[in-house]
DNA sequence: ACCTATTGATAACC
DNA sequence: TGGTTATCAATAGGT
């Protein structure tokens, strides 16, 4: 496969003979990784160039890859001789490696994707499985979804009530500085009855456009904030 | 690199995944091969398909190759760990627990059993999975009820067009009876002038009321039978 | 490292 | 599993 047909036999020229090794190493490692992927089996490749250097591919881990090499060879030249503890694991996890097998293979029929190999009953009691499944899942969401309203609905009408209450608040402290300010008018007056005091107008301008706002600033915060906390609840 | 281009992705379909790893494990090994012959290099490839079965190439021997591996990796981290064979047995029985337990629980979540710690967004996404896993299983079955049907229309085609033929058979012979039986009613008037042929005479209004009810009998039971066929598929 | 003509690998089908 | 063929992917040789 190239501007010319090759006869597999060692490159004489170094130069092309390391070009190609970068090439087709990379290509060997790359159907390495396809194989493992698209057959599900467990791959380990090992090259070591001319040079020494050292290249690798492994679709778990290579340590697992040579101790289960190593486990066939063995079972080859002894055949179940090893001690009970070695055998006790081995079966152990043999048998969670079934176990694994099994449940992703229901796993996989679930999330619907090999259902070649079913019939038509069972893909009838798949789906009244996903049925069910569904009906939980959305029974589950739907009540938190309430709760979370619900919870929102009790914040909300304690912000409110702390609005009414601060708004009386407000109403009384009001009251109490236009008391204040008449006292301190009638003092100016009897005291330095050519001045008006720049200060006192001031605040009070500002208080009386400032309390509805107070109102609407108070309650938006603690909608956000308790958004945040449901937010992190993921 | 074949009739149609693929995604690298597991193949679901059992069959064709076996024969496409039986290609191009084939292949591996054969590019292994040739990267070790062209470039000089050694090369070890070692493969479990996902039905356990072993598969390697080593251009050297493999325990040539495991055991550069090996130094290449002591020289890496002096820590010669996993002293004891039994040590391994437990790590991998720990691992593979592990991720039975992870796939069990998104398990029982996809069947809708243990969702107390998901938020409605994991409950969104899990009803979204469900909703998508559920159309496909409904598809899938949906095409084999219409195979079904298809077959059993073609196989009642083809016993319609056999009945059909029946009933033409029995319209022949029942005319070849008739000429038949007038030539024995001549013959009877012949030798025997006095005497009516009992037994004809109840053959011949047996054949004539039969011959439609035939039909019939024979198309019913047929169709039975297939049922019958397609119930054991299941 | 990048570019293509060409070969080689292989997906789909029997 | 093994064979065939249309297509796609890898790569040999060149820049």
């Amino acid at each position: 496969m190239g501007r010319g047909k090759i006869v597999i036999r060692r490159i004489d020229n170094s130069t092309s003979r390391q070009v190609t090794f970068s090439k087709r190493r990379n290509g060997l490692l790359k159907k390495a990784k396809e194989l493992a992927i698209l057959c599900d089996a467990e791959v380990g490749v090992m090259i070591f160039s001319s040079t020494g250097k050292f290249y690798d591919f492994s679709s778990t881990s290579m340590k697992s890859v040579v101790e289960r090499y190593n486990k066939t060879k063995e079972e080859q030249n002894q055949l179940g001789s090893s001690t009970s503890e070695v055998m006790f694991w081995q079966r152990e996890a043999a048998m969670l490696r079934q176990q694994l097998l099994n449940l992703q293979e229901s796993h996989r029929q679930i999330m619907g994707e090999e259902l070649s190999g079913l019939t038509i009953k069972d893909l009838q009691s798949l789906e009244n499985q996903l049925e069910v499944s569904l009906r939980g899942v959305r029974t589950k969401k739907d009540r938190l979804l309430m709760d979370e309203i619900q919870e929102l609905n009790r914040k909300g009408n304690l912000i409110h009530q702390e609005n009414v209450e601060l708004y009386e608040k407000v109403n009384l402290i009001r009251q109490e500085n236009m008391e204040l300010k008449k006292k301190v008018l009638t003092k100016d007056h009897q005291n330095v009855e050519n001045r008006n005091s720049v200060l006192t107008n001031n605040l009070a301008i500002q208080e009386d456009s400032e309390v509805p706002a107070v109102s609407l600033q108070l309650s938006q915060p603690q909608q956000e904030h308790h958004e945040t906390c449901s937010g992190a609840k993921k």
